[in-house]
DNA sequence: AATAAAGGTGACCGATTGGTCACCTTTTTG
DNA sequence: CAAAAAGGTGACCAATCGGTCACCTTTATT
């Protein structure tokens, strides 16, 4: 289940509903891209809503799988040269993957259209990091590491501004390295603001 | 020139292309809310493409009104509550305000397909209000008012998870009122952390 | 009052779209 | 190996879209 023609075409679908909206694709260049007459689409989905409902059916499992148990927790950082670290790992990840950041264009693109990506929007953009941030900084204020604090609103804090800064990254991708430097800034910025002495 | 037709096809353009995009806007659509025929919009604008360009012409208008001279800056507030009081005060204009809900929407669901709507999006997200509030924090900081600090880390550092929870309220204008309630508790945390004393 | 310009209408056009169908080819299955 | 299921094709269809046109009505202009 995995290179087939099934799935192929959902990746495929990913690309030209991130790049061109629902409304903005079609089916002929789906199937162009894919080196098939439309017809055999047909084959394997009923229609172009059922393409893209598959496409968020599995958008949904990944985000289910991903963030949906708490056990998958990153480990948490001894010290706080290891939370920068781990947090431009994570950066470096989420901003160069071409497919997270197709993710990303739906989720942003099509949130005020389909009310499964208008949850999908807010679980990826508000609750996934900053809820991964507020375990990770729990334990890093009882390990004496950071100032104790409301860890949940530091996490916030922490997050919704490089969230933001991502999004700049999509928008503007011309200026990748700049703007890597600045999450870097904020980053360290952040740490030494609220690392312990 | 303000309530003419003319204008008040733009008006009913950015409804329709901010709910449905502009591919899933369609001319019929538009005229029959304008009580008009489709033909009678060509008396006004050549093409689709032109009410398109003229509105996003309108909102840059709009913008560097608003925006472009440090001349138009708020007072500056000569206490921590009255720093509060002013941002809520923007927060509920920038919340309530049809038309402002609107435009964000038209920024986020364009801004991959359309180069103006992609510079406005920074604009508008990420340089405005933070410009704003790195003036206003840097005067505090000068008036003794808030701790020093780097005033533009500290004004992105304040805007930007408000932000995030404006899109939220875009998303879900049901639970507004306890997004609100959220921003509040966030404003009033971070004044409480940077405020002198 | 005559004329022209501006504003508005409905019928129509070609292009594009999602979707169907009869037919062919390959692979699987008993 | 025969039958059938799965995968693929190109021609075709109806609906929708942006756009045009000839014509009508209202409003300014001189």
């Amino acid at each position: 289940m995995e290179n087939t023609t099934k799935s192929r075409i959902l990746d495929e679908a990913l690309v030209l509903f991130a790049e061109y909206g629902y409304k903005g694709t079609n089916l002929r260049d789906l199937a162009t891209r894919l080196g098939l007459s439309k017809s055999a689409l047909y084959k394997h989905y009923e229609s172009k809503e059922a393409i893209w409902n598959a496409l968020i059916d599995r958008l949904e499992a990944y985000y289910t799988e991903r963030f949906g148990s708490p056990d998958n927790l990153p480990e948490v950082p001894k010290s706080c040269e290891e939370l920068f670290a781990m947090t431009m790992g994570m950066l470096r990840f989420t901003i160069f993957d071409e497919k997270i950041i197709l993710t990303r264009k739906l989720l942003l693109t099509e949130q005020f259209h389909d009310e499964r990506i208008r949850r999908l929007a807010t679980r990826h953009f508000l609750e996934s990091t900053a809820g991964i941030f507020t375990a990770v900084f729990e334990k890093m204020m009882d390990a004496g590491l950071l100032k104790r604090n409301n860890p949940q609103m530091l996490a916030f804090l922490y997050t919704a501004p490089v969230t933001s800064l991502i999004h700049l990254c999509d928008r503007e991708p011309e200026n990748r390295a700049g703007i890597v430097e600045r999450i870097e800034e904020f980053v360290k910025y952040f740490i030494a603001e609220y690392a312990k002495e």
